[in-house]
DNA sequence: TGCCGATTCCA
DNA sequence: GGAATCGGC
């Protein structure tokens, strides 16, 4: 009898779990989920490892009713699925679109290939897959409203019901949690598991929707989907919540307004991968990308960088500062209520005392003033070290001969850029004078 | 604690 | 053809 593995992630459902479909489709399967310790990922908070510990429980039940046994473990994604996936014949798992967690998929399956076991990934929980929704230049969006008009015309993909199987007994899972005091607090404002996402989600359609696009804004009205914390553990698709909201609409016209106003909101989750280089310190531009490790390596970043990466994301990402503010706020070790939120305001220009709306910094041009020799670059984006210093803040318009000399080739061992420094500037400027 | 393109000046 | 300077964004 063949055997197939399913490695679960973000997607702590049964339905609309492609990964699972397929594998049970195959023969006889364990699910597996583990706790990553790789060093490149960010362990969950206090908060989301209690959500975590309950939604693994739940779904050990609902997959003991299918024959399903899941088993949790903890380690390095590939030490771990080196061990587990023996004997078996196939590993699914659903993708995943970080930079950091494709890394670790990427090398899994190609160490799990050198061990002759067959590895399928399917889509992740996402509407469209990044590669799907791109330019007429072959790019992928920059700003959102182009995005949400291309996504809209798309034909997102109808969710897959649940597998079904005879029951076996559940297995205890995550049983070295001890759950923590405050989560008390958590557990009486939240519902747990596949089951409760969907509910959240019929309450939200029902009772809350037509006040949505009025009452988002105010937190006191509390119209929100509050779907989040399910989306991020996956007890739900993105593609589910569309098409139940969408049949919405379809039964009832009048309510179609409503509907499009939340889809769009929904779609907020997949426009930003810009976020994420930028967090993860691989937008493709030395110098921010210098800082952004520097940040999560040590706690710490140089006050002219800091600066540097805030006008990045606020002026030519055109993302919100508070995103950036609460990234900072995460890592910086000396981050304080009283300076961390009034210096990103000072960047983004809309507190008091703002800087003026036209200073956008040039990463290039301060590289080459305040980092001149490439020390700072060097040390903490390595895989540029051996570039000769008047390249180190620009590999990207580096000879081919230099490049190649250095050990860099561009879109591999370092991106390219994720944005163009000067048409960012023009439209950050053009957005700021129609303020 | 800005950037950029245009202009001017000098070699 | 490069450095210095300046105004507009």
């Amino acid at each position: 009898m063949s055997k197939a593995l399913v490695w679960l992630r973000n997607d702590l459902r049964l339905s609309d779990n492609p990964a699972l479909a397929a594998a049970m489709r195959h023969g006889s399967v364990v699910a597996l989920y583990i706790h990553e310790t790789d060093q490149a990922l960010r362990p969950p908070g206090g908060a989301a490892r209690w959500w975590l510990h309950h939604s693994l429980r739940s779904i050990a039940v609902q997959l003991a009713q299918i024959g399903v046994t899941l088993r949790v473990d903890t380690g390095e994604a590939t030490e771990v699925m080196r061990r587990a996936a023996r004997g078996f014949d196939q590993v699914h798992w659903n993708r995943r679109y970080a930079p950091a967690q494709r890394t670790i998929d990427a090398a899994n399956k190609s160490d799990l290939a050198a061990q002759g076991i067959e590895v399928q990934s399917h889509p992740g929980n996402v509407l469209a897959e990044p590669w799907t929704i791109a330019t007429g230049a072959g790019k992928p969006y920059s700003v959102f409203t182009p995005f949400w008009r291309s996504l809209k015309a798309t034909d997102i993909a109808r969710p897959l019901t649940a597998p079904t199987g005879g029951p076996i007994k559940a297995p205890e899972v995550d049983a070295e949690y001890r759950e923590p005091v405050w989560a008390k607090k958590l557990s009486r404002h939240w519902k747990i598991g596949e089951e409760a996402a969907h509910e959240t989600l019929h309450d939200f359609l029902d009772q809350r929707l037509s006040l949505y696009p009025q009452g988002r804004d105010f937190p006191a009205r509390a119209v929100t989907s509050r779907l989040s914390p399910h989306l991020r553990h996956g007890e739900i698709s993105a593609r589910q919540i569309w098409h139940a909201a969408k049949a919405l609409a379809h039964a009832e016209p009048e309510r179609a307004a409503d509907v499009e106003k939340f889809l769009s909101e929904l779609a907020w989750r997949e426009a930003p991968a810009e976020l994420e280089a930028w967090k993860t310190g691989r937008t493709g531009i030395p110098l921010v990308d210098a800082g952004m490790r520097e940040l999560w390596q040590t706690g710490f970043m140089d006050n002219r960088v800091r600066m540097l990466t805030a006008s990045i994301l606020a002026k030519n990402l055109l993302i919100d500062w508070r995103t950036g503010e609460a990234w900072f706020w995460d890592c910086l070790l000396n981050a304080d209520v009283a300076n961390n939120p009034g210096n990103w305001q000072w960047v983004a220009g809309s507190g008091m005392d703002a800087s003026p709306y036209f200073r956008i910094f040039n990463p290039i041009a301060q590289g080459e003033r305040f980092d001149a020799e490439g020390d700072y670059v060097r040390r903490f984006v390595p895989e540029l070290a051996k570039l000769p210093d008047e390249w180190i803040q620009k590999p990207f318009d580096a000879p081919e001969s230099v490049l190649s000399k250095s050990g860099v080739t561009l879109g591999e061992t370092y991106p390219f850029p994720i944005v163009d420094l000067k048409a960012t500037r023009a439209r950050a400027l053009e957005a700021m004078k129609a303020l």
